[in-house]
DNA sequence: CGCTAATTTGAATGGGCACTCAACAAACAC
DNA sequence: GTGTTTGTTGAGTGCCCATTCAAATTAGCG
């Protein structure tokens, strides 16, 4: 029951998630072999199985971490701005993101989402992250109507569902590989459609 | 050279696409074996590698098989209505088809897109079915523009770009097993914020 | 400096995968 | 009927996958 001489593992966890996640991401779960997942990482088989459990728990581990980092980048969209400007910026940032030719740009939540539909955990997981961030577009827009920003009349609920499928379009549409200036359309559009004040 | 005592295939190649189409449908490309694709089509591996090369092979004929399915599909909406009243056609459809609760309702393109993002002969295929829909969108929205349904000043490449960002938005959405009036209200929304006449 | 409990190491393992092939069966020409 | 070409059959093959484990290594503690 007691231990006393504790051993610290050498490896930082969180490198070591943000290693996975980039490969998951890249290549999708079933595509990406331990063997992947040892070189990106840098450890040993068993390392990888003493920390996580297995493949699939080295996912939920990533996917935990994806949430987390994702959080803090919404956050930092909405810092000293308005809450409108917040918004705006969350939605440039990931058309700049989708831009890019690299093809890791993909949502990791959405693109495991997509291929492990059956299973709960990740099911759970994913619908968490979306809800979290459905959540936060809603406040924002609450602020933003109580900031005069947004029509008085407007469901903020609604609205916010409506800027996640917004989101979600625009970064399937991302996949055909269409220039920056057809995103930035798509976003003003976006935009040109809640009832602003 | 010359080839005269020809035996014809004793399986339909429509129906055993048909079955391979469904099973990379649920499974995605990766986590289907071809085994599943035995079982579902009932043909035998010799047959199956025969005729289609190899699983590669055999996604890209369903892929092929899933395009005209969807042109058919999509043409049937148009049929016999306005052009919007089209267009409304297709997106109450699929807003039905996304509600149901079986997961195999995704779009294979998208799904299989997405799972093999790296493949250029799938990329490719894969954007000609989605820009053969947005263009056949576009084609829509200038029938419309030209029967006074929308506005004259509308611009229809845009729109029809629109309705491809929320056609992809709401079936991203509707992984997250929403309510069917949930989807409903989406459509209506994307319809709202069309330049209606 | 042992002693103990933890991590690290990396070769080994068993299973399941995509794919093959040699024998067989059917269809047509003559 | 016979020959030839094609489709069918399904057990077999080798490879690579996720996972394991016993041995080596390291850290704390008296």
């Amino acid at each position: 029951m007691r231990s006393s001489p504790l051993r610290t593992p050498e490896y930082d966890r969180d490198a070591v998630l943000c290693r996975a996640m980039a490969t998951f991401r890249e290549k999708g779960y079933a595509a990406t072999t331990m063997q992947d997942l040892v070189a990106a990482t840098g450890l040993h088989p068993g390392s990888l199985y003493a920390a996580f459990g297995n493949k699939h728990g080295l996912l939920l581990a990533a996917l935990e971490r994806y949430d987390q980092e994702q959080a803090q980048r919404t956050e930092a969209c909405f810092a000293g701005v308005s809450p409108l400007t917040g918004l705006r910026r969350f939605f440039a940032g990931v058309a700049a993101e989708s831009a890019c030719t690299e093809p890791s740009t993909a949502c990791l939540v959405a693109k495991v989402a997509s291929e492990l539909g059956q299973d709960p955990e990740i099911q759970a997981r994913s619908r968490a992250t979306l809800g979290r961030l459905e959540a936060r577009f809603a406040e924002a827009l609450e602020a933003a109507r109580a900031e005069g920003e947004l029509s008085a009349v407007a469901n903020a609920q609604d609205l916010a569902r409506w800027l996640m499928v917004g989101l979600q379009g625009l970064r399937a549409y991302a996949y055909g590989r269409p220039g920056p200036e057809a995103l930035n359309a798509i976003v003003a559009q976006l935009f040109q459609s809640l009832p602003l004040a």
